[in-house]
DNA sequence: CGTTTCAATATGTATATACATAATTGCCAT
DNA sequence: ATGGCAATTATGTATATACATATTGAAACG
């Protein structure tokens, strides 16, 4: 998460954050490499004279932020990086076109609820059966075709998405406004336009395309699965990050 | 930080565990809308019978996560749904490729020490002239080309690179071990294959590919520019994340 | 009527303590 | 040796307690 948010140099101010800051400064710098066994609470204790309580909070933390490993008996290990991770801001459609300086105009073009299908649950990632709202829209920027959408919500998670028609809000706001998400799954890639995007993005069929499909649970349900597809000219995702751990 | 990792269903074990799933469950299915103030932390240590500790360890989490605001004297509110910002897992390719259980190859196509030219330092976002090396690289996924790699890396940020052939080490794995990074730009596009892009990675050309480009830099100095090019079947870009609050 | 002061209150941090739990170590018996 | 048992140890969780700090709301004052 981000974590860590005051580094050693700010200080936050309470003991057991200047510990976390402490140790997660040795850990970023290299000081202590990966595997690198970190005192003891009962070492820190000593060398902090505070208890091992507030070493513990600091600990806890490092860990839950995932730049410390632990395990009874055997103490604290500073982890291996696990990747670059970064933080990659997603923007709603409408704020993006805006940012062109393009007129946005949004339109549905379908609208079904029905019983979830194999596909929908696959999609959903959703054990078990139940109503889906199945949607699909179109995101203009001025004239042209900026973005289509083919979005499932999942009525179980969302009820009162059912009596929505969605002709004059976006799905993706609407929800946004009403259900806060836990956690997303985002898969990007590109494709080529079959006829039915061609159709609707107004390009040549075969043309390439950026695809952005994001999963969406809140407190671990499933509520939405949303395809986005941008024609290739129109759409560059930008994202400008600091390294972080975890 | 990492948030709720469990939910009221999955029951943590741990008694502020449990409260911390209780009240994200309440906040993520929306029984509490944002502005509802939480009970306060003597309420709840009433209602599960605990200490103010316990209670204060789930809250303070729940803060932590941004799910909730907490003001002295007043109480802990729900907060707004906060901006979609999200970690992106960025990773090696070798880690990529053998994730699925392919054979990694590498292959560097070219080299080229020179002064930099005006695109160069566009790329670089270069402000004065000075050399730069212009490396192209092949990344292999079994016997199939994976990845085209097209990197200029500033020798004034990194004067050793100059010495290094990149005939047995990529540069990105060369570069994460000598020069860490502090800050990153990328941009994400499909484009169609050219002529040059479809030889080297054995498609037609016209075919749709994932374009992911890296500007880097390290203590402000630009480091390198590096544009991935994936053929679309092969790859897909996986993020898994969650909202995060500054 | 506006301003200052002050007490009440909820959160923030820290302590000492206790017992639970998991994993390693070493010892013992086979 | 070796397989299993128990002691040791570090972490995990929880408690009761204490004092600090920020903010609110009301009382006191000019």
């Amino acid at each position: 998460m981000s974590l860590i948010e005051t580094a050693a140099t700010e200080g936050g101010g309470s003991l057991h954050q200047r510990i976390l800051s402490d140790i997660s400064e040795k850990i970023l710098s290299g000081a202590w490499a990966p595997g690198h066994r970190i005192p003891f609470e009962h070492e820190l204790t000593a060398e902090y004279n505070c208890s091992r309580m507030t070493v513990n909070k600091a600990l806890s933390q490092l860990a839950k932020a995932g730049l410390i490993e632990r395990r009874r008996r055997s103490g604290s290990f500073v982890r291996r990086p696990q990747s670059q991770a970064a933080v990659l801001e997603i923007h709603d459609i409408r704020i993006e076109v805006e940012a062109l300086g393009l007129l946005y105009r949004y339109e549905r073009l379908a609208r079904l609820k029905r019983r979830s299908s194999a596909e929908d649950r696959a999609l959903l990632e959703l054990t078990a059966a139940g109503p889906v709202l199945a949607l699909e829209c179109l995101h203009f920027a001025g004239q042209r075709p900026f973005a289509h959408e083919q979005r499932l919500i999942n009525l179980t998670a969302v009820v009162e998405a059912g009596e929505e028609e969605f002709l004059e809000i976006a799905p993706g706001p609407w929800l946004i406004g009403r259900v806060p998400w836990s956690e997303a799954e985002h898969r990007i890639r590109a494709i080529a336009a079959d006829q039915h995007i061609a159709d609707a993005l107004d390009i040549e069929p075969g043309a390439p395309c950026l695809v952005v499909e994001r999963r969406t649970w809140s407190a671990e349900h499933p509520v939405t699965h949303v395809r986005f597809i941008y024609a290739a000219e129109s759409h560059t995702l930008v994202a400008r990050f600091r390294p972080s751990q975890g």
